[in-house]
RNA sequence: GGGAGCAUAGCCAAGUGGUAAGGCAAAGGUCUGCAAAACCUUCAUUCCCCGGUUCGAAUCCGGGUGCUCCCUCCA
């Protein structure tokens, strides 16, 4: 709330409570949702890494005017729409390796708690009816303004908002709207109807966290309106702290413009992945420190391909020489020097989650690898065992995942020492022609010292 | 009109008072039967512009310029 960095402690030692604001699920999810959605998982797991116990809430908006607008369209029910995206949503989230949040709440299943909550900030004044709606009345909060830096005059000021008769004030905002014929509703005291948009993160987060907690999370533009509503809200019902440390993660824009409908310029998270993959998307993601805007260029995803590539590549030369290099202690050369990096590698995620600084130190990691690993003795076991488990955990806490061994269809293997028998009898055209057809076959084979070595192609 | 933010190499992108990280791309070298991978070397006298403060500024201050976002649904 000081809209500035601010030391984090959490209210419960050793316990870590945080909410982000979910997708309205009327469509797939474009780039921008992605962002947010991958960069709070990382969020989650450097926390997890730190020894914390994470309750993490991601809500779905399932009942709101978009998804009834294309139930609709398609002829079905909101709720079936709304499942429908549900599902494509999860695959995504599969993708980028977001892991499943603690507890994904749907509106269309708190409408009770919604309405408890209203009925509170209606007994306290924070709230009137007018005709079946229920609305906000901003000015019986005096911090309404305070998180976005506004401060409601200046809002008044600049409103483009049209005003509606029946609210007291052109700021206030609707907790209940009452329906229109045929519209999908619940049975309130007031009307029937359905709840507004912002009531719903309160009385969920809520529900599940507490009136007070740790971490609240979203998009720069649920800055204002929603999140400030959200506090206003909650704080009115419950005269707490509603949450302690607010985060709100930049856009992501193309060819400097907004990504929007209207612009006709979205482009869809299954496009890139089912173009690049889920790596490369979340690397492209966090190579840019999360309240910047990140800008959409189609070479920026080649690029992080490339280097999701190397990584890899770093993760099956480790896994190799954990099976394959000599025996022997700990060089502690290496241990000294990995433990520099591993000191910047922290501070970076420690100092207001700096992924890409973070990713500096893993790729300075996998150089120092590399090197021990290939110079003067070559490096041992243990060393390789202990460079690969510095790697992974370093890779978890980001969320980036590397495909294990490679197995291979029995055809490849008996080409393979086909191959093997021709390189001893130095027959190299017979070898070369053996790789190709290897190839063909979608892998690809390297000769190494101790040996023949698939990967697969283009992984 | 009010609020927030951004401008660093061919591209992506850190650095926020001590003399420009890292990745991708590119060039040369080592290794290799050839490759691949890896390693080594090179690649911004300069950080949008103009002033100022300072022993010292990409970093602080003042003034410009360009761009984006929010104030309406939006990650």
């Amino acid at each position: 709330m000081s809209r500035r960095q601010e030391k984090f402690v959490p209210l419960t030692p050793g316990k870590v409570r945080m909410y982000v604001c979910g997708p309205t699920v009327y469509n797939t999810i474009h780039i921008g949702n992605g962002r947010a959605a991958v960069f709070f998982d990382t969020v989650r797991r450097v926390l997890m890494a730190l020894g914390y116990e994470v309750i993490y809430v991601h809500n779905y908006t399932d009942v709101d005017d978009k998804i009834i607008r294309v139930a609709q369209e398609v002829g079905e029910t909101p709720l079936a729409v709304a499942e429908r995206y549900i599902r494509t949503y999860e695959e995504d989230m599969r993708a980028l390796n977001v892991l499943p949040p603690t507890v994904s709440p749907r509106v269309s299943e708190h409408i009770k708690e919604i309405i408890a909550l209203i009925q509170k900030l209606l007994e306290k004044g924070f709230a009137y009816e007018v005709g079946g709606d229920v609305y906000f009345r901003v000015e019986k909060f005096p911090r309404y303004g305070a998180l976005s830096g506004q401060s409601v005059e200046a809002l008044r000021a600049g409103a483009r908002i049209e005003v509606d008769e029946k609210k007291e004030n052109p700021l206030d905002f609707a907790l209940w709207k009452r329906a229109k014929d045929g519209e999908i509703h619940w049975r309130a005291p007031w009307s029937r109807g359905r709840p507004g948009w912002h009531i719903e993160c309160s009385a969920m987060s809520m529900k599940y966290l507490g009136e007070s907690f740790d971490i609240h999370g979203g998009g720069i533009d649920l800055c204002f309106p929603h999140h400030e509503n959200e506090i206003a809200q909650s704080e009115g019902a419950t005269g707490v702290q509603f949450v302690r440390y607010w985060m709100h993660n930049g856009h992501v824009q193309i060819a400097k413009e907004k990504m929007s409908k209207s612009l006709g310029n979205i482009v869809q998270v299954r496009d890139i992945l089912s173009r690049y993959g889920g790596m490369p998307l979340r690397f492209w993601y966090l190579n840019t420190h999360y309240r910047q805007p990140l800008e959409y260029h189609e070479e920026a995803l080649v690029q992080a391909e490339q280097a999701v590539r190397r990584l890899q590549t770093f993760f099956d030369n480790v896994q190799h020489a954990r099976m394959h290099a000599p025996l022997g202690a700990l060089s502690t050369e290496l241990k000294a020097s990995v433990e520099a990096v591993s000191l910047s590698y922290w501070n970076a995620l420690l100092d207001d989650i700096r992924t890409p600084d973070a990713i500096t130190a893993l790729f300075e990691l996998v150089r120092l690898g590399h090197q021990h690993l290939t110079t003067g003795t070559g490096g041992s076991r243990e060393d390789a065992d202990y460079l690969f488990k510095t790697f992974s955990q370093w890779t978890v806490t980001l969320g980036f995942q590397f495909a294990g061994d490679v197995s291979y269809p029995p055809e490849v293997s008996s080409l393979l020492q086909e191959r093997e028998e021709a390189r001893k009898t130095r027959d190299f055209a017979r070898a070369d022609a053996l790789r190709a057809k290897i190839e063909a076959l979608g892998f690809r084979v390297e000769d190494t010292p101790s040996g023949q070595r698939v990967r697969m192609k283009d992984a």
